[in-house]
DNA sequence: TAAGATGGACAACGTGGTTGTCGGAAAGGT
DNA sequence: ACCTTTCCGACAACCACGTTGTCCATCTTA
C-alpha cells in the first residue's frame, strides 16, 4: 500500500502557504504606506511588543544572539519604527520602543493577515481552515517563532 | 462575527510545521551518515535531480542568479555530493551531477520525509492529512521551490 | 562571417547571523 | 560595606548567502 502521497511534498506545500502569505502581507503593507519594511521585520515587531523589551531579551525570545538582535534594531530604528530610550531603573538597559509608524504597522498587518484567513476561508471553507489550523497545532511546538531563518536554512 | 481565529497564526504554523519536518530530516540525516548537508543543500540536490544540470539552468529553477547557484554548486563539491564534468557538445557549459554519495543522500532523504508523513498521518489520520494537502494545494502556487529564502525573509 | 545570446567565473557589495571581547552597572554573598 | 558574579550593550572580526556588474569564451542566428 504506497497510494499514499510522497513525503517530501508536504514540507514544500507548508513553506509555500506560508510564502504566499507572507509575500501577499507584504504586498499589501507596501501599498499602505510601509513599502521598506521586510519580512523580518513584521515578526520582530510583533516580539517587540506595545510594551517594549531589550536588545538581550529580544534576543532571547527571537532565538537569536543579542547581538543580531541588536543589529535588527538598528536597522529599525534607522527606518523609523522602533526608538530607544534609556531605562530610569537600570542604566546598562536600553528600552526599545515601537513609534507611532511601528505600531501603525502592526495594527496594520494584523488586519492584512485577518483579510488573507478570510480569503482562504472563501476558497476552503471555515470548517476546513479550522481543520487545518488545528491539525497543524497537533503537530507543531507552541513556542515562539524562531529568527534565525537565514542562518538556520543555510549556514552550518 | 469575529470568533475567527487571528489571521497571523496561520502563517506561523505553517512556518513552524515546515521547519518541524526539516528540523526532523536533518536530525535523520544526520544519523545515517550526512551530518554536513544543509536544509538548502537539500532542496539543492533535488532540483539536480538525476539527469544533472548546469549553474544557470539550476539558478532559473530555483528562482536565484547564475552566480549564486554556481557559490553553491561549489560547497556541495567540497562535501562530496556533486560533481562537475565538461559537456562534450557545448565547451561553455559544465555539468553538475550527483555523486554516489549525494544520491545516497537524495534517497534517504525520500524515506526519511515519508516515514515523517506517515508519523504525522498516525497523529491526525491519514484522512485528515490528506485533506491537509489537498487544502494546501488549493491555494498554494504550483510553482517550483524558489530557494532565495535568507534574501527573501531579510534583506531589502 | 559578423552580431547577438548564453554559460561560467571573478570581484565588490549588502544583509543577517555567529563568536569573542570589553567596560559599565546591577545583584548577591560574606 | 565590599568584592565577586552576573548581565547589558556595543565593537570588531568572521562566515554564509544573496545581489549586481563585468569579462571572456563559446554557441547560435541572421
Amino acid at each position: 500500500m504506497s497510494s499514499d502521497p510522497p513525503g517530501y511534498l508536504l514540507p514544500l506545500r507548508l513553506f509555500l502557504g506560508f510564502r504566499v502569505l507572507i509575500d501577499e502581507l507584504h504586498a499589501q503593507l507596501a501599498r499602505q504606506g510601509h513599502p521598506d519594511v521586510r519580512p523580518m521585520h513584521g515578526f520582530v515587531l510583533q516580539a517587540i511588543g506595545a510594551g517594549g523589551t531589550t536588545a538581550a531579551e529580544l534576543g532571547r525570545r527571537l532565538g537569536i544572539s543579542k547581538q543580531a538582535a541588536g543589529k535588527t534594531i538598528d536597522s529599525l530604528e534607522q527606518i523609523g519604527y522602533v526608538e530607544r530610550e534609556p531605562d530610569p531603573r537600570d542604566a546598562r538597559r536600553r528600552i526599545v520602543r515601537l513609534t507611532a509608524r511601528g505600531i501603525d504597522c502592526l495594527a496594520r498587518s494584523a488586519r492584512i493577515f485577518d483579510d488573507l484567513r478570510a480569503r482562504w476561508a472563501a476558497v476552503l471553507g471555515e470548517e476546513r481552515l479550522r481543520a487545518l489550523e488545528a491539525d497543524l497545532r497537533k503537530v507543531t511546538p507552541s513556542g515562539a517563532f524562531p529568527l534565525d531563518v537565514p542562518g538556520w536554512f543555510g549556514s552550518s
